[in-house]
DNA sequence: CTTATGGAGGAAAACGATTTCCCTTATGCT
DNA sequence: AGCATAAGGGAAATCGTTTTCCTCCATAAG
């Protein structure tokens, strides 16, 4: 109802502790006993006023004098792999809702892979007193090693600590997810060759879900010969789903039925086949991972195993919580699920 | 070469400015002006004996502290309206990359285009002492309203200031390139009806992209009559498009070329087109805005307006830079590029 | 020989919150 | 009455920086 904005009267500065003690009439202890909600410091009459000097002057406490006093912000860092990847960009905003919700603030980066980056940002994360970090796909770098060593509160989503798989993760199982894609398949039609279209094996990501599907597939008599595999230069998922499906093409027999390891990565097959005149998924079918939420609209020629990244944040604060109020180190599995389009 | 890492050795603390200090057997102050370059205060022997301490004891000074001192931290905020949005994803990464080089540490944040999550960021923004304020797409609030009376640093990407069409602004000529369009398809053939779904145009970037595309018919003979427009309901582009082509499908001649304000509103429209039993481009030509990094590989039947997403991080940094450093409000328009596939 | 001048560096005061000691007062109990 | 206890609240220390004074010393100019 009062359309003169108090903090402009206040000056350039913005208001402070001291000014809303001042103008309660108490001292700064008791505001910030007040703010913090301290039970037996203030009768509800001193409250009040506080609280009124509070709504009169638009006071907002300022992080940073908290996070110096508590040697800690209520900053949690996110750093992602790659946020050009929808599927990341809804699991970071998933993640974010959460965060929220439990009072953090989230400050999101894009380590795109890097390891010089991802210490670049893990550094300012420590420098800003972050509480904890999330690593949305993690690479190993010296400053993760030493964060870890140091015990600071890291908490990794879909793929694991690179450095040690014990430590606090959020993600499918990953095994199993590979090899519900063989059975789906061998319950078609159980004749080879497969193909099998990845990034870097390097991780532990990559690595169960091939294992899974190879192992899916060898289960059920399929020989490993008929399992071919293939994969492309560069950090880039659409350059290396693309480059790789070239590869496939070359063989002497080309699998009709393929496993891509992200979308992303098939996104870069469905374009060679495309540019190679094969139509998806008629002459070839492709199976993706992550199931990232354009599919359903402009993909749908893809199956995908979905990952249900709207689902990740509360089981990621969870897991944070568990590890800074209780020093509880949880790893959380996530239900996939099959998603069939096409045909 | 050294394994053993001093911030272990140092206890649960790190180190702090006076920890280095004492190491280098200067004061404090001393630590500080060498760290921060200041000259004349410090001879080079003693600059080396202080730059030896900082390396031997991995410190890294604090941002709280020194945020709290200045009253002001490195951190900008990006608040961008929907991160599910692989154009904005790009602009993002592109306005982080330019933000670091530049010393600054971006905390990006997803607003959901809703103005209560937008205000509460906006504070925390301030709790933080955020030293500016990107909007990638911002929505009208009283919290944005009070920042700007404030006189507080915010640059406006892609769609103007909804309060104040003066802001610092960094985007395309959103009304160019809507007559683009319209000149490039009357290049082909004249004859309507074209169609137009947007979503709310309550802002300026699609109040002018359609004003352009309207003008741009008009000036050629084509009849307001013949130019159909729709839209849909919720706040999700691909809904608005999928709901708004539904309408279009009814009209008494559907229209064969349509532009849409967005990608995302074209990947619905796709989605809606195809539901129907209609090809794309064939039957209905649709034309995007945005032409995010995606479009190239899996949406070869979509045209768009590329808006140089991948180069909006230097001049958004630069546009905070002026106003930050002089005071000065500057408005950067960048090139669009219309992009042509499918057919 | 005095007196500016400027380089080098230390002591201490901020910055805005939280938190630890205190001190006062009122209440309940013997 | 005497005393323990607890509630209510203030003064001041503290967190890690930056920055303003201030001092000391060496050199150059007069």
């Amino acid at each position: 109802m009062n359309e003169h904005d108090p903090r402009k009267a206040a000056g350039a500065r913005p208001v402070s502790i001291s000014a809303v003690a001042r103008r309660a009439g108490v001292s700064i202890a008791t505001v910030s006993r007040v703010m913090n909600g301290v039970e037996n410091k203030a009768t509800s009459e001193t409250a009040a006023r506080v609280h009124a000097a509070v709504a009169a002057l638009g006071y907002r406490p300022q992080s940073v004098g908290r996070a110096l006093r508590q040697r800690e912000s209520r900053i949690v860092g996110v750093l992602a792999a790659n946020l050009g990847n929808p599927a990341m960009a809804a699991a970071a905003a998933s993640i974010e809702l959460a965060l929220r919700d439990a009072g953090f603030v989230m400050a999101l980066c894009d380590t795109h892979e890097e390891p010089a980056i991802q210490d670049e940002y893990l550094a300012e994360m420590e420098a800003q007193l972050a509480r904890g970090i999330v690593l949305l796909v993690a690479v190993p770098s010296p400053g993760l090693d030493r964060l870890r060593a140091a015990g600071r509160p890291l908490v990794f989503v879909n793929r694991r600590d690179p450095g040690d798989e014990a430590s606090p993760f959020v993600g499918i199982d990953d095994h199993a997810a590979g090899c519900a894609v063989a059975r789906h398949w061998l319950a078609q039609d159980k004749r080879g060759p497969f193909g099998l279209l990845h990034a870097s094996l390097s991780f532990s990501a990559g690595q169960r879900r091939a294992a899974g599907f190879v192992a899916g597939l060898v289960a059920d008599g399929v020989a490993e010969a008929a399992i071919l595999r293939a994969t492309g230069t560069g950090k880039s998922h659409l350059a290396i789903g693309h480059e790789g499906m070239g590869a496939l093409l070359a063989a002497p027999i080309v699998p009709r039925r393929i496993l891509c390891l992200s979308d992303l990565i098939a996104y870069g097959a469905y374009r060679r086949l495309t540019e190679a005149g094969l139509s998806v998924p008629r002459d070839v079918a492709l199976f993706g991972f992550d199931d990232n939420p354009l599919n359903a609209w402009i993909a749908p020629w893809l199956s995908a195993v979905r990952i249900p990244y709207d689902g990740f944040g509360p089981v990621v604060v969870k897991t944070l919580a568990a590890l800074l109020d209780k020093g509880r180190v949880e790893t959380a599995f996530l239900d996939h699920e099959l998603v069939i389009r096409g045909g």
